[in-house]
RNA sequence: GCCCGAGUGGCGGAAUUGGUAGACGCAGCGGAUUCAAAAUCCGCCGCCGCAAGGCUUGCCGGUUCGAGUCCGGCCUCGGGUACCA
């Protein structure tokens, strides 16, 4: 009996696959389409397990549906631009473009063994002057319908190196490379008009029904609608060019427990006070002297300066606010000012007590109305509230209540309006930065702000650059910068910024469909494939990518690029887990810890230890896989053991794909096991004497399986699917039944593990007979007799616990059980001679006796 | 800080969605085979207890005949937080 040898078997089944051509998708408007797609890669260099989880769940789907009977597209592309390749440029000198087709060539050829079903002919790079040329033309087409504008807007600058900084580029205030503490600072930059679409954005995931709830409710909360109302607090004395502050609040029905008014750092008035006021010139520097991420901001300490300004109380003139500035109050978020109220908010309760300004009450609860100490009082806005005095009149009743109340009698007196808020903000698209699709505009001194013309697309990034110097390159290039203006002709400068990479990843899906077309879409291709069957990636793009993906696709409706039915372009979303590993490390001379990779360590029964040196090793928490710590497992190390069969049917098996998966070696052993266990099976089978005797137990477990299996790819449950075909590989083991029913039953189980593992399957596809290609068989149907039981175990309980079980026909009465039941020796034994106070029968499913 | 998740034997997990908690796999233990080992095959395997029985789904409380599942309050870990992708 020949030993099954991956290596040998796994790439004559890929080159069988290639010569038949089995995963190309043509456009036959004769079939059902499906189009899988995982999320496309960032061309790091190396596939991590990570990847191998991702692609192998897409290609079960995909290899699933084409075995039911549809046209299925599963492309592959490189979502290739970004900051690691400036990164590599100025680390090692090489060109980003250069470093990043090297290392879309390198993670080919680790992708390939895996025996993907891909369609690699419409294979693309963001970083193709062909793709990003496309994407240009889309954004003309999207200036000229009015969904791009320019506005300030503020960036992390690092006054030492004199350059912008992503935000994982601050840490702890700091530039990573500089050690500068980083600034605050506002440049002009494109954005796209996403914040228009707030609200369909926010009605249509309604309609999204086969997502997660929980991406739904992320988007909801991240688009953020509110009601609330918008009102101005008049200055006393005007000043800086300022009588009046505008803010908005969804808690105007607090008005009475306002204590000051807050204003942003970055606020018009603040900035202007800056000129004649020292002390506020050096705090709102100091405010700005942070990142500008969300989460710095809000966990910084509150800090504010009394401008010694005063505001008068909209509700009663002779009342008199100090107005603040103060460093958690955005200005992109409202207007940049609020009124605080610190019995019910408690940041604003925080910051009251830290600088002695008062704290009033303005409800309390029903049940203990007690005073706000030193917890705010915020009730859910559904509950009843005692108010105190209230302005509307208003005695008990719900915040909402008094929400509504206070807009109404502020539009009645003229004093303030009722208005829809997004916390959605329109999307910054600029970046400072040379390795991304460049802004295809002209800046003309006579005619301004121009597009390219079509014809001169794409503009292409310069080859001749370099990265001695932050900052960036196409600023600095020589000749790049100097075009001719598209409208008048005369000298004028190129747009030196470059889009978001998010923009390249917004429309890729698309382009798939037509994947090397001279216009971004074709609109019978995008007709046919559109949309997306299913899609699956990592819960970390739940908000940005999809929502901006979904953004991207009306906008590319509304210029012609897609069809309606697209604007929506994921039918079906998947979250899928991380992959994570133990961490091991020993500590370095200076005290902290060195990481070693878990091929460096040997694991024992009483600890794990070097392999070098025997030195005993720290196992430290199991986390994502990540080159820092050190705790990765590369796939390609895997697939070289064991095979590409054993790396996918391991990440498949036990570990809901939803969840983050643990990759272990003793599990890849495991999986490795299983699948030579499933050779040897089927060399006896095919070597046995093909007697015929027929299992009824094998049938039904066959039919069985086929039902587990398809429901378990169905729901997205591949671990059950896993668990279902070991238990039918264990039920062909058992079977006294002959060869011939046997290979029937192997040969059903080449079907149902070929998503999974799509080598082997074939293998033992061919060495049992089956016809053709086992990548081209139909899916096996069950035979629904065979699922159904007639008789039922039902569990009998006293008090809710288990005491005994009864073996009933399913369709029993429920007369008759409850006869069968008070006969039950641990029944009688229970009650002790007592009457049962009720019977419970759930039939088909349970009894419980109450005593 | 804010938004969203997750938590079940030694381990990964299953549980027909309110109805037998622990399917399937790993590890472990016992046996068979072998000169021996590896590999393989068979069996056992939540915890306490000799047993009867009791306990058990992160913690506390509630609803219910019945809760891993529903409700309220916590704890821990993870994702996102708009320039990481």
């Amino acid at each position: 009996m020949s030993r099954y040898n991956a290596r040998v078997v796994e790439p004559k089944w890929q080159k069988a696959w290639e010569e038949a051509d089995v995963f190309s998708a043509k456009r036959d408007e004769n079939r059902p389409k499906y189009y899988v797609l995982e999320m496309f890669p960032y061309p790091s260099g190396r596939i991590h397990m990570g990847h191998v989880r991702n692609y192998t769940m897409g290609d079960v789907v995909a290899r699933y549906k084409k075995a039911t009977g549809f046209n299925v597209l599963h492309p592959m592309g490189w979502d290739a631009f970004g900051m690691p390749a400036e990164n590599a440029a100025m680390d090692k000198g090489v060109h980003p473009g250069d470093w990043t087709y090297q290392n879309i060539s390198d993670m080919r050829a680790q992708l390939k063994p895996m025996g993907l079903s891909i369609d690699w002919s419409r294979e693309f790079a963001t970083c193709d002057p062909e793709y990003y040329g496309q994407q240009q033309a889309m954004f003309i087409d999207m200036m000229e319908r009015g969904l791009v504008y320019r506005k300030e807007a503020v960036v992390n600058w690092d006054p030492v190196d004199m350059t912008v900084l992503a935000n994982e580029q601050v840490i702890d205030g700091k530039g990573w490379r500089s050690g500068a503490p980083v600034e605050r600072r506002a440049l002009t930059q494109w954005f796209f008009r996403i914040s228009d679409f707030a609200e369909e954005l926010l009605d249509a995931l309604d309609g999204l029904t086969n997502w997660p709830e929980k991406v739904r409710l992320m988007q909801k909360n991240w688009i953020g609608k509110s009601r609330g109302l918008q009102f101005a607090f008049d200055l006393t004395t005007p000043a800086a060019g300022h009588d009046r502050i505008e803010v908005f609040t969804t808690r105007p029905d607090t008005l009475m427990g306002a204590s000051f008014v807050g204003i942003s750092p970055d606020h018009p008035l603040a900035r202007a006070l800056e000129a004649d006021n020292p002390d506020i010139a050096a705090f709102n520097a100091e405010c700005r002297r942070m990142g500008t991420s969300e989460a710095d901001l809000e966990t910084a300490e509150k800090k504010g300066l009394d401008t010694g300004l005063k505001v008068r109380h909209p509700l009663n003139p002779d009342w008199e606010l100090p107005v603040w500035i103060a460093n958690f109050i955005l200005m992109d978020y409202g207007t940049g000012a609020i009124f605080a109220c610190p019995a019910h908010d408690q940041r604003d309760l925080d910051f009251a007590r830290k600088y002695g300004l008062p704290v009033i009450d303005t409800f309390l609860a029903l049940d203990d109305p007690q005073p706000v100490t030193d917890t705010a009082f915020v009730p859910p806005k559904e509950q009843k509230v005692k108010w105190i005095d209230h302005f509307t009149g208003l005695d008990i009743a719900t915040g909402d209540e008094a929400i509504e109340a206070t807009i109404r009698l502020a539009e009645s007196q003229g004093w303030g309006k009722g208005v829809t808020q997004y916390r959605l903000r329109d999307w910054g698209i600029s970046r400072q930065r040379y390795w991304g699709c460049p802004i295809p505009v002209v800046h003309c001194p006579d005619c301004g702000v121009v597009p390219e013309k079509k014809e001169n697309l794409p503009v292409e990034l310069p080859r001749d650059v370099s990265f001695d110097k932050p900052g960036n390159p196409l600023d600095r290039h020589p000749t790049w910068r100097d075009t001719p203006c598209p409208k008048c002709g005369r000298p004028a400068r190129r747009e030196t910024d470059t889009m978001d990479t998010f923009v390249d990843s917004s429309w890729y899906y698309a382009r798939f469909t037509a994947p090397h077309a001279k216009t971004p879409t074709v609109m019978e291709d995008a007709e046919y494939w559109m949309n997306v069957d299913q899609y699956i990636g990592g819960i970390e793009h739940a908000i940005l990518h999809l929502l901006y993906s979904r953004f991207f696709a009306r906008a590319m409706h509304l210029t012609g690029h897609l069809p309606k039915k697209a604007i929506e372009p994921f039918d079906a979303l998947f979250t899928q887990g991380m992959v994570t590993h133990e961490t091991y490390s020993t500590t370095g001379p200076n005290g902290l810890p060195v990481w070693h990779s878990p091929d460096e360590v040997e694991l024992r029964e009483n600890g794990a230890v070097l392999r070098a040196t025997g030195e005993p090793v720290e196992v430290g928490p199991v986390i994502k896989m990540s080159k820092s710590k050190k705790n990765v497992v590369d796939p390609a190390d895997i697939i070289d053991q064991y095979g590409a069969d054993t790396a996918r049917w391991f990440v498949m098996s036990d570990s809901p794909p939803e969840r983050d998966v643990e990759w272990t070696a003793a599990g890849a052993e495991a999986a490795w096991k299983h699948l030579q266990r499933l050779w040897r099976m089927t060399s006896e089978i095919a070597s046995a004497d093909a007697s015929d005797t027929v299992d009824p137990a094998l049938e039904r477990e066959t039919a069985r399986a086929i039902d587990a299996v398809t429901r378990g790819i169905e729901d997205f449950a591949f671990n059950k699917a896993v668990a279902a075909l070991y238990a039918f590989a264990n039920a062909i083991a058992r079977s006294g039944a002959g060869a011939g029913a046997r290979r029937r039953a192997m040969l059903t189980l080449a079907q149902l593990m070929q998503p999974m593992t799509p080598h082997l399957a074939e293998e033992i596809w061919q060495a049992l007979g089956g016809e053709g290609l086992v990548s081209q068989a139909p899916w096996p149907k069950a035979d629904a007799s065979l699922l159904v039981d007639d008789t039922v175990t039902l569990p009998i309980q006293v008090n809710g616990k288990r005491r005994s079980e009864i073996r009933v026909p399913k369709d029993m009465s429920k007369e008759e059980v409850e006869k069968l039941v008070l006969a039950d020796d641990a029944v009688i034994r229970f009650l002790k001679g007592r009457e049962p106070r009720k019977l419970i029968v759930v039939p088909g499913r349970i009894v419980n006796v109450v005593v």
